[in-house]
DNA sequence: TTGAAATAATAGCATTACTATCAAATTAAA
DNA sequence: TTTAATTTGATAGTAATGCTATTATTTCAA
């Protein structure tokens, strides 16, 4: 995100971005209904988060627990629930960011696109590339983040509770990504009658077909695991502008 | 499925499919290391089986455990556990048991169609319309188990021992559904790249998007719950055939 | 009718997902 | 700079989960 460096003060208001007094990372404010004290106002709640995101993905959320999570970063259990209800929460908290962060890169990089297929264009490649930003300046490791969201955003809004979970805005973070860039749909075809069922379909086959090359390759049609990233892109590309014309 | 009830033996073999001595319901059998003892072929299986479905339904997968079925039921924890190694090796059952199912409906509904983008046009129908089908000959609550499979599917590989079961062969009925629509996908584009994807995708998709207009409408684009079907099945549509032209 | 197989009944166990209590450390306010 | 409030750590405890094991009882087939 050393992209951002100079230029993220122009969108802080919009993306609830705070610019921290001395500015070595960026700081995004999620809703509040996430937590219960916010983990990035303190040393414990930062390394709550960040070392959450290691471990998720090294051994799988329904693996994770908060005891697990205390005895690595040399807490206790009891402290961790001072921050999140529940683990569930803290996904939802971190796919959350994840969102915040990626909707926050498409702003970014194509703010001064005119063209609004050329900015399509630009969103599908920021959506399969999504795991390569340069994480050195921000306080998550975004890769390890990014595989944790393909392997376990869907367990964020798939459970008995998403009616009420939706009703506490747990889910805005996403919401606002998908309708941003259905808009941009629709400024490329305004009588498209799908465009958001368009936008979260593309999301959600983004990160479903790189979980299918890495683990049930017959489920899509990249040879070698290295041609994913193109395949998908190339696969997206042909869905949206197929669709579009 | 009264429809099966005269031509189902054409199939047969293809489909794994058992004719009972007094075929009163159709049989399918799945993947042996799916369960530890078939649950076909007891009735305190079937039971188990069918009694399953409902309360995930109800209470949902992470909620629903043996000891919970084995009260409703009216056997015990144990008993359960002689037939499948845990419940997560039951919603694979349970859920390719449905894409089973899935699978031989559509052949048998597009066997005699020779174009193959009526195929298709049939097969988009048929999975946007998999939640109607007539229960009563049937032993399992399909219209239950659908909407298992729409909250609970994601859940049956997206684990940590998703490349151990693959290599078990869990999930071979879903990629023998992905393979055989792929098929048609090619027959009417063969240059197309990326069949397999395409399909994967439009399932989900048809899964993901109900969900989403019962529980997340701004990621969908339906107005009324009620007219979610045929939207999909627009939706669904215009993907398809926008891509394949 | 005898033996094998399946089921029921009961118990037990380590782990999970928390909650509660209290003391110690840290930080902020007077 | 003492005091007060807040945050953390340490420890314990609890109900539920996800099993496994044992034994007794029923069923069913040879």
């Amino acid at each position: 995100m050393l992209l951002f460096q100079n230029s993220y003060p122009i969108f802080a208001a919009e993306f609830n971005l705070t610019v921290p007094p001395m500015a070595t990372s960026l700081r995004i404010d999620l809703n509040e209904k996430l937590y219960l004290r916010d983990p990035q106002d303190t040393e414990l709640g930062r390394r709550l988060v960040a070392e959450s995101v290691m471990l998720i993905d090294e051994i799988g959320f329904e693996q994770f627990t908060f005891k697990k999570l205390a005895q690595r970063i040399e807490s206790t259990e009891a402290s961790l629930y001072r921050y999140f209800e529940n683990k569930h929460r803290l996904l939802v908290y971190l796919v959350s960011w994840h969102w915040a962060t990626l909707r926050f890169q498409i702003r970014f990089h194509t703010h001064n696109v005119a063209d609004p297929r050329q900015r399509l264009q630009l969103i599908l490649e920021i959506l399969t590339r999504a795991h390569y930003d340069d994480p050195s300046t921000v306080p998550l490791d975004e890769a390890a983040l990014y595989r944790v969201v393909v392997n376990e955003a869907s367990k964020s809004y798939l459970t008995r509770d998403v009616d009420e979970d939706n009703r506490a805005g747990l889910f805005r973070e996403y919401k606002r990504l998908v309708a941003e860039v259905a808009a941009v749909i629709s400024q490329i075809r305004p009588e498209y009658p799908y465009p958001h069922a368009l936008v979260s379909t593309l999301l959600e086959a983004a990160r479903k077909q790189l979980f299918y090359a890495q683990h049930l390759p017959s489920l899509t049609d990249t040879k070698n695991r290295t041609a994913a990233e193109t395949d998908i892109l190339g696969f997206l590309q042909g869905v949206a502008f197929g669709v579009l014309s």
